[in-house]
DNA sequence: CGTATATTTCGTCCAGGTTTGAAATATGGA
DNA sequence: TCCATATTTCAAACCTGGACGAAATATACG
């Protein structure tokens, strides 16, 4: 990922709606939901909310599609992967011990990380 | 984390020379670096770096401490952790197959997740 | 076609962050 | 004490981002 890209993407997400609405489709899977539904559970206006969809859409975050009067909205995984994976680049470099903790914590939250990591 | 906390830290992020800087004392370590190595390397004017370094401190991603005439600048790993939890807490609930690119790149670019996660 | 629903677009206004230059503070050494 | 180095603080100008109301677009249904 190149840092403009970053920039973009932390920028979309710096913003107590926009992070709140990517969360909740992080959590609410590849379905996603529609944009109505996310409006309704944050209590935004639809005018701003659809400012902010278009903002994480255009950071590559998440992505739509329409399905009859809706337009569903549902997390990029992989740009959110790809954002991680750029701020953890050489971290520690050369001394794991020291970034431990931070392996600690990915294991215990990354509902998909091999069980054997938090052995 | 809470949400406060993390629109901080996603701001301050958020902005060329303070990611340049933030990512450039993760790869440094718990050395860190000092403010005027750091300007020299950004090629940035002190006083705007300052100002930039006072933000990411505000927002717990890095901690500063005197030796001698410097000031030196170093990561708060875990902050950084807390950070990247908070963003990926309860992904793809309950289906880990979703989200199994985002384990693949952690794995590959956490130097300090244990070698069996690799493999 | 006309109406209701769902979402976006547009224009305006305001708040907050960013840059820059000058001045201030802190430390070390002669 | 005086000066040089290292960093921060201050104040002003600048610019971008976000909120809000009104209008426009797209789809579904009778």
């Amino acid at each position: 990922m190149e840092l403009k890209t970053a920039i973009s993407s932390l920028s979309a997400l710096a913003h107590e709606g926009r992070l709140a609405t990517f969360r909740m489709l992080v959590q609410a899977g590849p379905d996603g939901l529609a944009a109505g539904e996310i409006a309704r559970r944050l209590e935004a206006a639809p005018n701003s909310l659809s400012a902010n969809l278009k903002v994480l859409s255009h950071a590559g975050l998440i992505c739509s599609r329409r399905e009859g009067r809706s337009i569903i909205y549902s997390a990029e995984y992989d740009q959110m992967s790809r954002l991680l994976g750029y701020l953890m680049e050489d971290c520690c470099n050369g001394a794991p011990e020291i970034c431990a903790p931070l392996a600690d914590v990915l294991a215990r939250t990354a509902c998909c990380v091999p069980a054997s990591v938090n052995a």
